[in-house]
DNA sequence: TCTGGGGTCCTAGGACCC
DNA sequence: TCTGGGGTCCTAGGACCC
């Protein structure tokens, strides 16, 4: 059996645990739009993704907090560190949300899910939705059900009956364009769509996507629980509002943009391939621009002129539309085995010996491995020479 | 409801190669 | 002279998720 393990309402919960003045109060974490409303702003109708001043139009009452990003990733942290005592087999979703693959334990699922919810809430002291079933998707969609603060076990036996009644909504890959392509056909229900024939399926929305909604319609769904999972791209980006920006302003948040993607990625040890520049307009269109590099690297000044490029080609482009964001995003990722083999730098007094480390790892490995290495102590805070060529 | 900041996956066309 | 099939890589866009 699988467990989907989903936190409530996660960042706003984080605030209520850490202030006791906002519990039991509507609470909204950002201001610009919401990134999390606890329950009691759900019941007002405030949602995730909805704009600041319809949620505080929708609850007046509720107390606007600025997010804390870092606070956050420390309590995902202690959940993941709960999960993997559980089991080792754990695959993260994202920030707040995980499956378990619990088969291998002596313990029966359900009692997994119930000493698991409470370890969360004693030693984190954050409410987590739990949901129990043979398959993600099913375990996924019962945690959905059950939420907040809930548990519900779909027993093998008991699948079809859960499954057929649910809204094609709750398959996964349905969003808001598929569900209206399939409520044209009077698809409104995973049982609909379990009834219809593949090949009808696969006409209307594809051989990827229908194929893969037949089969989560008939209760197929073999994905195991995977580990090891590693990170495919990274990016950031800036929303800019209606104003328009200057040509110096748009290249220092490029330069702001690049700086911090590199440095991530050497934190991360990796490298990347691909940069993309990513553009919104104030019509809300989206365009991308993308270079493919023929050597990977990890090293922001490369990164920054690749994406300087892509931004002067696309010139004319912004000129006519009134730009409103601005991202980039680093692709084709890999590991930077050179740096990780040379310079393990945790606890190295950098300074003093960098000469020595890089002397040592000279030879071994070319000048762009000691050039990421080199930044790779500057990100982390150290005094670093450069070394002599 | 006029909209943040992360991500994933799929599709399709063109270039290029054998 | 006109013509094949298959594969990979790159770019751009779109849908979806939290």
């Amino acid at each position: 059996m699988i467990l989907h393990a989903d936190l409530d309402a996660f960042y706003a919960s984080v605030e209520q645990r850490d202030d006791p003045g906002l519990r039991g109060r509507p609470v909204i974490v950002g201001s610009g739009v919401v990134l999390a409303a606890s329950y009691e702003a759900k019941a007002h109708g405030v949602r995730t993704a909805m704009s600041g001043g319809t949620a505080r139009r929708l609850c007046p009452r509720a107390v606007v907090v600025k997010p804390r990003m870092s606070a956050y990733a420390e309590a995902s942290k202690a959940v993941f560190a709960v999960f993997r005592a559980t089991t080792p087999l754990v695959e993260g979703l994202s920030i707040d949300e995980a499956f378990l693959d619990v088969d291998g334990l002596r313990t029966p699922p359900a009692d997994v899910a119930v000493r698991l919810r409470r370890e969360v809430a004693e030693e984190v002291g954050l409410p987590i939705t739990v949901g129990v079933a043979r398959t993600k998707f099913l375990a996924k969609v019962a945690s959905g059900v059950a939420k907040p603060d809930g548990l519900l076990v779909v027993p093998p036996e008991g699948e079809m009956e859960f499954l057929r009644p649910l809204p094609v909504r709750s398959l996964w890959g349905v969003g808001r364009a598929t569900a209206a392509r399939l409520a044209r056909y009077g698809v409104t229900t995973v049982g609909d769509v379990a009834d219809m024939p593949e090949s009808t399926l696969v006409s209307l929305l594809g051989p990827g996507a229908g194929g893969h909604l037949h089969d989560l319609a008939r209760n197929r769904d073999p994905r195991p629980v995977r580990t090891g999972v590693r990170r495919r791209s990274m990016g950031a980006q800036r929303a800019l509002g209606r104003r328009a920006r200057s040509p110096e302003e748009l290249d220092a948040m490029l330069v702001g943009l690049a700086d911090r993607l590199g440095g991530r990625l050497r934190a991360a040890r990796r490298l990347c391939r691909t940069v993309t520049l990513r553009l919104r307009f104030g019509d809300f269109a989206r365009a991308t621009r993308s270079r493919t590099l023929p050597q990977a690297t990890a090293e922001t000044p490369r990164i920054l002129d690749v994406a300087r490029g892509l931004l002067a080609a696309a010139g004319p482009l912004i000129a006519s539309r009134g730009l409103t964001l601005i991202g980039l995003s680093l692709g084709d990722l890999r590991d930077d085995r050179a740096v990780q083999l040379a310079l393990p730098l945790d606890g190295v007094p950098w300074a003093g010996e960098v000469d020595a480390a890089v002397d040592g790892v000279r030879g071994r490995f070319g000048p762009s491995a000691i050039t990421r290495a080199v930044l790779l102590g500057r990100d982390q805070g150290m005094s670093v020479p450069l070394p002599p060529d």
